[in-house]
DNA sequence: TAAGCGGTTGCAAGGACTTGCGTTGATAGC
DNA sequence: GCTATCAACGCAAGTCCTTGCAACCGCTTA
């Protein structure tokens, strides 16, 4: 960059000074000669420098694990459209086969100068992954607020779907229907949320032997739900709406009926689960709700105010559709 | 920011030069005392400089108009995922509810130096539109490419999917079936790919009075199609899933049966599709070909190969499931 | 133990950028 | 037509940053 203040002065033919004093956004410079300064400067392939770019960086990164699941988008429009009325831009951060790991993305944003992150259902909800990028985003005091997860260690704001009221829900309902053989088809092992599921689904006497842990996909829930069905469930309570679809396509791949042979309910109540063969019957994630929760604990943050690192926690509400009936006699 | 170097100097307790080599990624530095420069440097507020932010900064701006429609984040996965195989690392911009305009993002994405920008269902679709960023792009010469819609003046590279072929496919698909009083819901006026599906629609005899134009969701697909239904139709086309999901409320909204009364097609076959009630007949876009193809368009830019501004045509695929039948004698 | 060697760092000269001040030229007022 | 005024800009001194060179340190080798 040797001479970068001589080589455009003489393109623009401006001393020096001049360029100067536009580099640095100095008055005394018109704005024909500001102008024609930071053209040269594009055209020769310099970076203007950061306050000229307009400083309108107020950046947010929002970190997803995946698209495929519809609550991802969901929640994405929710949280992007508040952080938009508040005058933040949102850059949506998805992990991809082959693709870029959470600790990459951290890496990346903290270069855009983002002022805060958003974590949904990512790899700290695994309890067993790498947690280094949080420590980071902790020293570097980062505005940050976690979804649907905890990381204990750190202090970070939460906001969540009460898991423990969500698995009662769905429990409660298909055994108000009449159902004893209950299956629960959950995510990772190391997934928090599901591991919430299984805690309470067992403290309410549910059979660890009914339980299958599987990849949160329609095919997963497919072979989860193969099994269970073989082992004779009558109705299976799953941790996302995909599991649910792929569980109903497994109950119909063995000659059983939704509802009548298998009752099934879904967790999340993403968008179209109503136009499903059978409607859904799931618990919702009050997303709305959370999503506001979410900005506002991160706009505060970024305002300075002291956020209290705690969990809020959101009641999810059950959405009975058609896939739940009463057992057969 | 006077005094930098000798600042950060005296606070890790080195030499301005060795400052300053680190600064300018020289080497003869160790890697400890270069990670305390780089730290001291964080601490002190000072930003560091681009290329000590890694030159992983290879970004790619993908710019959506909404993620409602399972399409777009189906086609930011694909898109995604075969960037990341690259190296590139993509962000995702979204225009939400009282959100950012696409002319915002594209300031943002230049500011953030990015590498090239896709733009997919984009307001260029709408052919009423402002262009002015485009231009912009044209200018400073970005690696650009856009996905279904066409923006004449500007010399893009384009992937789409050859809406002609799909609309006569729907068309004789129905029309076969024996339907002759066929409606086609369509999105916006001024969205291209609906404007070449209706000038097909009435090149293939589509009859004018049948067709409705409303916004791409669910609730528009309704309205426009409880419209047609009360005119009579025994066939609906429609210009996307969502709109063929509306279509389908309406339907029996109006006491009729899908596909006993109406038959419905839609368009995209988004996920879930096949497990909607009834099963959507639809017409599927190759968004895998599409994104890779886009995704090869994009980087030969990048590379600083030549790419000839063509529109790619995509053939489309017709997918034949439950939401159509013949029609009642 | 001393010499050799490669990696790391400070010194200081030289170069690049910034800035106070003076000059220029245009405009307006007398 | 003359001059006061002011914005715009160049000059050049001063400040800050860069870099070649040499000193230093720890390690290996004779």
């Amino acid at each position: 960059m040797t001479r970068r203040l001589a080589e455009v002065a003489k393109k623009v033919g401006v001393s020096e000074a001049t360029v100067s004093r536009v580099l640095n956004g100095k008055p005394g410079v018109s704005d024909a000669t500001r102008e024609a300064v930071l053209t040269a400067l594009d055209v020769l392939g310099y970076e203007r420098p950061t306050q000229l770019r307009g400083d309108r960086a107020r950046l947010v990164g929002l970190v997803l694990p995946e698209l495929q699941n519809p609550i991802f988008p969901a929640f994405a429009e929710v949280v992007g459209g508040a952080l938009a009325q508040q005058g933040f831009t949102s850059v949506l951060c998805t992990r991809t086969v082959g693709g870029v790991s959470e600790a990459d993305y951290v890496d990346l944003l903290l270069q855009q100068q983002v002022s805060g992150v958003v974590f949904a259902g990512g790899l700290y909800a695994q309890a067993d992954a790498s947690h280094g990028h949080y420590e980071l985003l902790h020293e570097r005091k980062l505005p940050t607020v976690l979804v649907n997860a905890a990381v204990e260690r750190l202090d970070f704001p939460q906001v969540s779907c009460d898991d423990v009221v969500a698995a009662e829900m769905a429990l409660g309902h298909v055994r108000a229907l009449g159902h004893e053989r209950i299956g629960l088809v959950l995510g990772p092992k190391d997934h928090v949320p599901s591991r919430r599921k299984l805690e309470t689904f067992q403290a309410e006497g549910g059979d660890p032997e009914l339980v299958e842990h599987t990849m949160f996909s329609l095919e997963g829930g497919h072979a989860a739900a193969a099994r269970l069905v073989r082992r004779g469930v009558t109705a299976v309570i799953c941790a996302s709406d995909l599991l649910a679809l792929g569980t109903v396509r497994a109950a119909r791949r063995a000659g059983l009926s939704v509802p009548g042979d298998v009752s099934v309910v879904g967790f999340d109540d993403s968008a179209l689960m109503n136009c499903t063969e059978p409607p859904l019957t799931t618990v919702r994630q009050p997303i709305d709700a959370m999503g506001r929760a979410v900005v506002d604990l991160l706009v505060a943050q970024i305002d300075k105010a002291v956020v209290p690192a705690d969990e809020l926690l959101f009641e999810p509400e059950l959405v009975v559709r058609a896939s739940t009936a009463r057992p057969r006699a």
